[in-house]
DNA sequence: TATGAATGAGTATTCATTCAT
DNA sequence: AATGAATGAATACTCATTCAT
């Protein structure tokens, strides 16, 4: 499974006439848009095709002709989705500055990223269909996971060696401080539907980072 | 909906005759643990009653006499595994000890817990599966959730308190030190299949523990 | 199909202990009496031996004991409904008097003995079923329309002979005379629910009775 | 529920090319035939879907396709097959003619109707069936019973008020003389299957309006 | 004799996919 | 390319009947 190039933005559009019938392109957008919404409010068994037609406005039989089948549409939402962030993330770990300057930038960035409905979904949808899509999990764990996990391993271990963060597993550290705040997204998109007032992202960041960051940081 | 009573663990059975019908409360179980386990592995949609019948060793037919619909055996599987580990956590909250002794306590257990293949799978099929169960996601938010993060709340507020901590957002402090150890139970069961080693549950609460407290740790 | 004996009264019961088992007939009796309501609400197929075993206060499996199969069961229901009655009504046909005032006895006995509930839901059962079950339909028609039928046919012959009526097909008018009794029992258990207020069926029978009779009478 | 149009009778089709598939018009009425006729020999609960599917020559989901439940096409045969049939025996009772002559006319045309196999199985279906369904029954009794009957009364009551027939309790006079053809019908479709020899549907009518007049005409 | 748990054949319904228009 | 009618495999659920207690 490729996630390194996107099926968005191939094939630079025209479409000027106004009552033209949509382009291919913007019809295949609007059906990802729609599934995808769909896909993570009831997952991916409980989601008609119909109704993905129905949302993006087009008839049953037009799903098929851009999507040969159900899984294929999944699949190309779940990239379509990804691909984009993944590769502005790890530009991010080569920036300058102090690794803790660093870390505070990828977190702020992943985590508005998150923020976007467009992207926070996917963790959500990820977990809970990645049993029935065992080479969409293998590709998307390698492509994103590990190269997230990785690049805040580095930063932590650039900060030991810098002396700014006392010793600690830096592994373990980046995946304790990235599962937060995607476990943050998940429960947005979950469980947090049902709670009475909704969590403040901003203020929920802060936190985390200020406890964190006061964690590894090297003894004075 | 009413967790506030396990259907296990009723009515220690005799149950001493070789060929004897299994009792209902058996049978009941027997088609709980199998229904746990296909849901967990497979999710809501894709378990076919036929197939619970089949692991617990039953005939198609028995499932239903136990559980009318396929959705009162999700509720009542999400239910019998929760409701248990609910109360105890609760208990640790009053327990002996230091507010940070108690913290320790409780994290320890509900990373025990999650341990527990009965258990750890729970938090992946609420968050897959609570958008077509809403009534069940209601119950399951404001008797598990709910309740876990005001036990950890009030213990960081208790530390806060006696000076032990410094002054944070407890509210946030404990969903944050909780979602980590939930997401790691859910990263268990999806994504972490598809990880060459498994992460070492032990130290990873043990790093987890130690950049936590000392992050909310009260100055010197 | 043999509908000359009643399996109703056969074993004249003591049944004096107060706290014992009902004994076996008036078990039979009380499965009788809730099936022939449920089958005449529902139909043959929409009633549940469960359904009936519940209404006669007693177990599923003990309307197995009695009955052996669901259709056993129908058709000792509408045995024992009939047969008493097509009994009492061949005897009438016999009594002294003018045809005219035996016609009169004959009608208001059949159109009374359909007010009763216990009888008068048989036609719509029969009715309803009887595509289903060929052999108690040939039996029905055999000893009940039949002798009903010839009964009637017989003193209208008669009193065409004696100069009473005009000369009219016999067979044609009783079994018009009939029917207008036999659809309102059936109405009844129908689309009479329906009606907003109940038809006066004494006015009924006094109008049908008025009419028939004068409509029959010979010419001044 | 709605009586007042016919789904029947649309949309006159051209349907010229030889292999082309049928229109959906044509589909619906082909399946409304063969519900029609299995639930008129079968009664409803016997009769399948596949049977249905099979009888009319499509697959089973097709049947779903036109009509979303059993439920659903069970009331749209009895509809489609009812409602042409009411609408003109109103227009027959405001014809030219005297009362006598126009209640001829219409216990003709109704008698003539329910000889129609398409229309005379629907009193003996809805009989059978109305128990279980409460909403179609309610629609059959005002907007076909009602109706009729009201006709019928007032025929009669025109009659009366010219002097041609005697004083009689219209209302049920009309019930009398209807409920005989409906019996008819129902005899047809029920038990009138074991008898012998059919009866004549024309002396029947006949005698019926010969001795109905009669016993209802004004003394001499 | 009575009970009710267990069975499994039967059936309505769902829905991804096909294909003629 | 778009449509939507048709298909049929898949599956939850029903319920008469069996049988161990």
């Amino acid at each position: 499974m490729d996630f390194s190039h996107s099926l968005l933005y191939q094939q630079p559009m025209s479409d000027q006439s106004v009552n033209a019938r949509p382009s291919k392109q913007v019809r295949h957008d609007e059906l990802i848009a729609a599934a995808f919404s769909l896909f993570i409010e009831r997952g991916f068994a409980a989601t008609r095709l119909e109704d993905v037609a129905h949302l993006a406005g087009v008839a049953k039989g037009t799903v098929v002709v851009h999507f040969p089948t159900k899984e294929a549409l999944f699949t190309a939402v779940v990239l379509e989705h990804v691909t984009p962030t993944v590769q502005r993330a790890e530009a991010l770990r080569d920036a300058p500055g102090s690794p803790r300057e660093r870390i505070v930038g990828l977190l702020r960035f992943i985590h508005g990223s998150l923020q976007d409905p467009h992207v926070g979904g996917i963790p959500k949808l990820i977990v809970s269909e990645v049993g029935n899509f065992p080479e969409l999990a293998r590709g998307f764990h390698e492509q994103v996971c590990d190269r997230s996990r990785c690049a805040m391993t580095d930063l932590i271990n650039q900060g030991i060696a810098a002396g700014e963060f006392r010793v600690v597993d830096a592994a373990l550290a980046a995946r304790l401080v990235l599962d937060s705040l995607i476990m943050h997204a998940i429960w947005r998109h979950s469980l947090g539907r049902y709670e009475p007032e909704a969590v403040d992202s901003h203020a929920f960041l802060e936190t985390h980072l200020d406890i964190f960051l006061r964690g590894i940081a090297a003894e004075v």
